[in-house]
DNA sequence: AAGTCATGTTAGGTTTTCTGACATGAACTT
DNA sequence: AAGTTCATGTCAGAAAACCTAACATGACTT
């Protein structure tokens, strides 16, 4: 829920734009979605509207693709992935309970300083930070 | 010629996108390149293509609409920022030639760290990094 | 009252995207 | 070898988004 998880999951990308950040075509990017590796927004009239999450995904998929991995096999790592973030979480905000005032204080001022060194995950993946700094 | 630069510049965002995150009319928008205050990129079917630095300046753009300005008086604020943009990059390689070895090393390992504080100016401006960190 | 400015609205045309269907080649299975 | 499955290509028809150009309008200026 942070501002940056926010800008990360605005739906703002039609599927031409992403085709180019990609590589993909329109056909694997639809394709990867009926196989619900993505799930982009759509505009009222039922565009596809791609956020930065969605193009790290794909970019993941590509990358996944090239070592051979199917669907099955993506979608697998992605749901382990998914878990492993989740307990992770729930780790945090266990410590986080089991902290004083002041080293909460010092932890959440560290957070939003460089905010996300948890998140990216260390699987090989896909990586938009060359188009945003 | 940072890499931060191209990617700001890149043209990314269709019309639609930029109505949105900037809260402007289609209309409004192409009368702001009529009078060459943006210059989009075209896509080969000839539509806009807007890029982050683009989407800022229609923000400023819009600031300064609300505070009534005029596009004439836009066109040269913009002009002036541009004026004073160059100096500085002057004044900064000026001072680089001025500098000994190991003092260049330890500005270049600066301005790559924390790339870019010089740029944005002083002017009350769009900012779009609400949108990506 | 006439003119200018910024924007709205409309029209006709072009480009992009959508879904669904069928085609294909590579890799497996039998 | 013949048949399947998988990932992707290609095509068609429809809908959505965008383009330019023109005219309309309301708020200011003069």
């Amino acid at each position: 829920m942070s501002g940056k998880e926010i800008r990360r999951s605005m739906p703002l990308f039609p599927i031409g734009t992403v085709m180019q950040l990609t590589e993909l075509t329109a056909r694997q990017i639809r394709y990867y979605e009926e196989h619900q590796l993505i799930s982009p927004a759509r505009t009222e009239g039922n565009r596809r509207l791609f956020s930065l999450n969605d193009i790290d995904r794909l970019l993941e998929i590509k990358d996944l693709i090239d070592q051979g991995v199917n669907m099955a096999g993506i979608k697998q790592l992605f749901l382990v992935k998914q878990q492993h973030a989740n307990e992770q979480e729930q780790q945090m905000k266990k410590e986080k309970r089991e902290l004083t005032d002041e080293q909460l204080r010092k932890l959440l001022r560290n957070e939003l300083l460089h905010s996300g060194r948890l998140n990216r995950s260390s699987l090989r993946q896909g990586d938009l930070s060359r188009f945003f700094h």
